[in-house]
DNA sequence: CTCGATGCAAAAGATTTGCACCCGA
DNA sequence: TCGGGTGCAAATCTTTTGCATCGAG
């Protein structure tokens, strides 16, 4: 894989930034256009198919952050869209499906959905 | 509510197949273009508010299906798209989350991604 | 030098919306 | 009758793709 200025841009960003991104966010916290959406997309998916990044969809938006090698799950504020980082327990039962249905298991997705403490009271 | 034919017509498609459906999957099963999308689309949206059906996305689509007033869980096979049901083991897990982060949780997302028995194979 | 990476514009796929007309309660 | 529901077309949002050009190795 080729390291472009590009590529190393977005990159940076990801570093700098410990929260799960988006290619619009990305776009955002780049030097006015500094880069093309569609280098964006494609670098995404480049990063995504060497394993340097993972992947959730949330609403119909691929969200992307670094990869260390543990995988991430949310909960997620249906009013302000805070993203609070949760545990996983899944992979015990994981297993226990997979084996009982005879599927090969390559990742899982799980997000909670809600309103956070400060949001509560709004949205009642 | 009013009970349109139209919104009658999709209903009665909810009861015809157990499994999730889209919108586009709604339309595929109408006599050809009973109805208009967007029409599919809205109703889905009311019957979504009115807690009728519930919701799942995956890969930027929205499936929805009959609120039996469980939540579904499926393990999904990447390669021919089969859908399998599976048991939700994320109760107490959620519970104790919210209470953590002072969150009330209003739903939840688990999605198992893999290969079935049978596309094992062929995804090697 | 070469082939993968990029920019731009246009397309694609899912979903939403404006608006005039229709029909169920 | 009257306000919500529908059809149609156009718009929106996210993501993908074709193609000519660029630049890293």
């Amino acid at each position: 894989m080729r390291m472009t200025k590009q590529r190393i841009q977005i990159l940076d960003i990801f570093k700098s930034y410990a929260k799960p991104l988006s290619a619009e966010m990305i776009m955002e916290k780049l030097p006015d256009d500094a880069l093309n959406l569609s280098t964006i997309y494609r670098t995404l998916e480049t990063f995504y198919d060497e394993e340097l990044i993972s992947k959730s969809t949330i609403e119909h938006t691929n969200y992307y952050y670094l990869n260390d090698h543990k995988h991430h799950h949310y909960m997620i504020c249906l009013s302000c869209h805070k993203m609070i980082e949760i545990d996983c327990h899944l992979h015990e039962f994981e297993e226990q499906v997979a084996k009982a249905h005879q599927f090969k298991v390559t990742h899982h997705d799980m997000t909670l959905y809600g309103y956070c403490h400060e949001c509560q009271p709004k949205a009642s």
